[in-house]
DNA sequence: CGGCAATTTGAAGGCGCTCAAAAGTAGTGG
DNA sequence: CCACTACTTTTGAGCGCCTTCAAATTGCCG
């Protein structure tokens, strides 16, 4: 499970960035902090300290069972802000899939051009988590695969190439299957000539339409 | 479908509610609609006018899938506030379960006693949600069942005895579950001693513990 | 009591899971 | 540059849980 992701390839390839200063300047606003793959970011059970907005790669957000069974709840993408709770508390784990630039953002400044950025925030999180909830309530694997494929490829501006940091582990703890049966969808779209797959972790989408109706 | 739910007698049960004073009097607030049950209280497409309280009764909020398939996101029981999305156009459907009261709340007013409880509203529904995902990602039948009682057992005060104003198709779509599972669920729940099922809607909780255990 | 609808129970089939093995990738060292 | 190794991903076969279809039962109200 901690695997290739923690290569030291992939962590010195954005080691630089640590000294760099923020891209985004804000006064509210820490320092950016640097993650290598697999790092954790925060854990369940910690202290909420702040909010963070991605500024590159990706963070996945999950909580364990006790007998070891994971659900990934939200993957993040650049831009977005997660580490939103209802109490002082993390009720989750945060991760770097690869590696990510994290800005730790104030918790709740009472003034400042944050505060009108984060109602609509927890509002899309709000709306991510319903979409995803009607995925996994209605949809069979094929058409979860696809819906995922769609997300990410909104996510991602759109683009008929879509790049997944991710694992199929990962992506199968986010959907609610196995690895296995994550893979033979992927293999399903790919023979009906719906998607290709350029690499291991990369995806063209072939026919749009046809894998967005799929997601319903 | 349209069924009993929809039968005079629940409904004149409430009928005298429409004419009495609000029961908590706000400056801010509008006063309480009465829907009976099976109402539509908004519906996907249409403008947000405001939020909602519900007073008394219970609310099932869900999308539809174009093949009919039910994904029923949320009920809400006396004492929370719904209605929250991200623009200003529904993107649910939301009914009365039973005969059910619903105090609208203005969207957002600026000030007012409103807007230190609307934040904290939101990010109730964004765990609850959470949650909820917990259980359609990681839970087999039994322990979805499970879930849901220790869930509304909770929401009602902890009580042992917990009335279910929603239908077992109700329950299955919210569990992503057939109705014949979710019955198979409470009967092996019955069966084992976990509870008792004094009636069709209500259910006595035995093994607070198994059950807490079962739903993770 | 009788009729309707919801719920429960039963039997058979399908989809996804488990277990297992093969194929493909990336990184390391010769 | 190529072989070797460790890992992820893919593919295959059999099984189990949930769904589907069907019938019996229960509860509710006229």
């Amino acid at each position: 499970m901690a695997n290739q992701e923690l290569s030291t390839a992939s962590y010195h390839r954005h080691e630089a960035f640590a000294g760099r200063p923020p891209v985004h300047a804000s006064p509210a606003a820490s320092l950016p902090a640097f993650f290598p793959a697999g790092a954790e970011i925060y854990a369940q059970g910690e202290n909420c300290r702040n909010l963070y907005r991605v500024e590159f790669g990706a963070v996945r957000v999950y909580r364990l069972l006790a007998d070891g069974r994971r659900q990934i709840s939200a993957f993040h993408l650049p831009g977005e802000i997660f580490g939103f709770e209802a109490d002082d508390r993390h009720h989750f784990f945060a991760e770097a899939i690869c590696a990510t630039g994290v800005r730790p953002l104030p918790l709740s400044s009472g003034r400042g051009d944050l505060a009108g950025e984060l109602v609509p925030a927890v509002l899309q999180g709000l709306v991510r988590a319903q979409e995803h909830l009607l995925v996994l309530g209605c949809h069979n694997a094929v058409e979860r695969v696809a819906a995922f494929l769609v997300d990410m490829a909104e996510r991602q501006g759109g683009l008929l190439h879509v790049d997944l940091p991710m694992s199929r582990t990962d992506i199968g703890d986010y959907l609610g299957l196995t690895i296995e049966t994550v893979s033979r969808g992927f293999s399903r779209l790919k023979q009906k000539g719906i998607i290709r797959l350029p690499g291991l972790r990369k995806v063209e989408i072939v026919k749009w339409q046809v894998l967005q109706d799929m997601a319903a």
